[in-house]
DNA sequence: CTGAAAGCGCTTACAG
DNA sequence: CTGAAAGCGCTTACAG
């Protein structure tokens, strides 16, 4: 039997199997890796041939441990927000990505699943964590007490030291609102997320203080589970039931208007927006389309994000500056899916 | 000046710390960390609570150092696979995170952007990596050569040790093929994405082999850049020149066949089926809305990614085992898009 | 410019 | 069951 080994098998090279071969100390290997050190061209090129031939990459790992930074973020997220618009992580992994921050991803269905994983990774020495999540209070504070920047992104978080970056969805709701009475809706309905859901209830609730302070009745608001199934089948059930249809139907993110919208048109036969208002959230792809022409409104869902990896990076070279807020103000997109009443 | 130290800087916690606070030896709180350690009720009673009074977790970096294990696994993905199929991340990462393994996340928006980001792992111990994209062989080698577990989702790869989960791309595009042909069409088009993408290759390649078999002129093929703009776009520039219109439409995924069944329908006036068949693949959630009711194809992948994960961790296990590839059928989704011919 | 040495925070034989 | 010691693979003062 011979001794060859297997290559899959082996172990990388190390920087000591690189000095040997390169006739160096091992400190000189590791000075060839690192940015700024004083090494003679003649010796690192010896030596990065040598490591050439090994295969050799430092071990970014041990040097982790010595330079006390990972360059790694956790990003976490929920299954919802990761289907809803996966260009908000893309777009968050993308830009780590090209501060040369590596990236952890934590997802789970939702916040309450999230929590294991999130507690999980407190072992692990993050330079960052951006959360797209609502995180409890208190392991926002161990992440804070070991050093870990932090931002929020889209959810409100009330603890020192962590950054947020927020859309304006009081205020854009508000607009919305605005909008639909002056155009004469009277009867308004809002359709929202599960109870709990923090976006969607931030949405709705604009929606609805401005409805009551105009003067009109408070809307009847449907809770859902987000899906586009149960969204349709809550509607007609509700419609079935109600007094009178609803003039103008406020959804707390566009694949719930999808959903009432083909509720209204092929369960109902009514028109849009002839015989009904319908105001989506977020303006995702499909809103635009002929079959839809939703109308919406638009986060600047790729700054904020990119903002959000500003915020991060600023905070990781100074951790004890003020939390800071960001509120970004979001575009109404006005398409044929409802009557505006322009002021 | 006080000498307090400010929580926020103070650096985490160490075995060591505990040791003393616990009045025992270091390797004594490393056991009582460990699984399946020997430790008196009494002492590990002591340590965790200490521990838990200085906010102590072991550091998993120094950890994997020396069990040469990271428990993390690497997904690189394109920013386009992403936004287009988020679900099969979404489904990759949770199986991964109930393994505990962690996910790093590599990403960039195509495979030739991917590539640095994917080298600059090679620093990094990973115990695993599943691309979603295509990878140059010798950088798979790369990963191979330092114990890094690899598996393929839905790209062929050629390198040995490399476990691959597939789609039957070409066997749904041939039966797609054969039910229009079946059906009458005689003019048919394909409409692609960019010449290169593998995926978007295969389908289009089946689904012309089979029409080429079948004894008709070989379809002509649109290629776009996978937006349902520039779709839209190219689609209608071609249909402006053409001598005349193609009876049965294939797209090598659902959002073009949504591009190009608004373009008949509202751009050209045509009825859909009863002037143009319009076929996608993937089946994503739109699909199957009264507003589009598209005939398509649904991969299994969720199964697949499950399965992806699978591979993966018995191959953590056993290193040296053939590669294996898995290919998955999928189901034809028959809606009101497309005439299909019954055998 | 280069080398010898200490140390990052752990795990794990090895004794006792 | 517990402790002392070696070592995972690096970086970085400290000498020279």
């Amino acid at each position: 039997m011979s001794e060859q080994t297997d290559p899959v098998k082996r172990k990388p090279a190390t920087s000591y199997d690189v000095a040997r071969a390169a006739g160096v100390a091992q400190s000189t290997v590791s000075r060839c890796f690192s940015a700024d050190s004083l090494i003679s061209a003649e010796t690192r090129q010896r030596v990065l041939s040598a490591a050439a031939e090994l295969g050799y990459t430092p071990n970014t790992l041990a040097r982790s441990l010595i330079t006390q930074r990972s360059n790694t973020v956790a990003l976490v997220i929920t299954g919802y927000t990761m289907r809803d618009s996966p260009n908000v992580m893309y777009t968050l992994a993308d830009a780590l990505a090209r501060q040369s921050m590596r990236v952890m991803l934590i997802t789970a269905e939702n916040d309450e699943d999230l929590r294991p994983a999130v507690l999980d990774l407190l072992g692990f020495p993050l330079d960052g964590l951006i959360t797209c999540a609502s995180m409890h209070a208190d392991d926002s504070r161990q992440f804070l007490r070991r050093g870990v920047a932090m931002v929020s992104y889209n959810r409100k978080i009330e603890v020192p030291k962590v950054d947020a970056v927020l859309a304006d969805h009081d205020g854009a709701s508000r607009q919305i609102a605005e909008h639909l009475v002056r155009a004469g809706h009277k009867h308004l309905l809002c359709v929202a997320g599960p109870e709990e859901a923090p976006v969607s209830r931030e949405r709705i609730d604009g929606f609805t203080a401005a409805v009551r302070e105009a003067g009109l009745e408070v809307p009847h608001v449907l809770h859902t589970d987000f899906s586009y199934d149960d969204c349709k089948a809550r509607f007609l059930a509700y419609v079935g039931k109600a007094k009178r249809l609803p003039q103008g139907i406020f959804c707390a993110n566009d694949e719930l208007a999808f959903a009432i919208m083909d509720a209204c048109r092929y369960d109902l036969q009514l028109r849009v927006p002839e015989d009904v208002s319908i105001v989506g959230f977020d303006d995702v792809a499909v809103a635009e389309r002929p079959s839809y022409l939703l109308s919406t409104v638009r986060p600047p869902a790729e700054v904020m994000a990119n903002k959000a990896v500003e915020l991060l990076l600023r905070r990781i070279r100074e951790p004890d500056v003020r939390a800071r807020t960001l509120r970004f103000d979001c575009e109404l997109v006005e398409r044929a899916s409802a009557r505006f009443g322009k002021p």
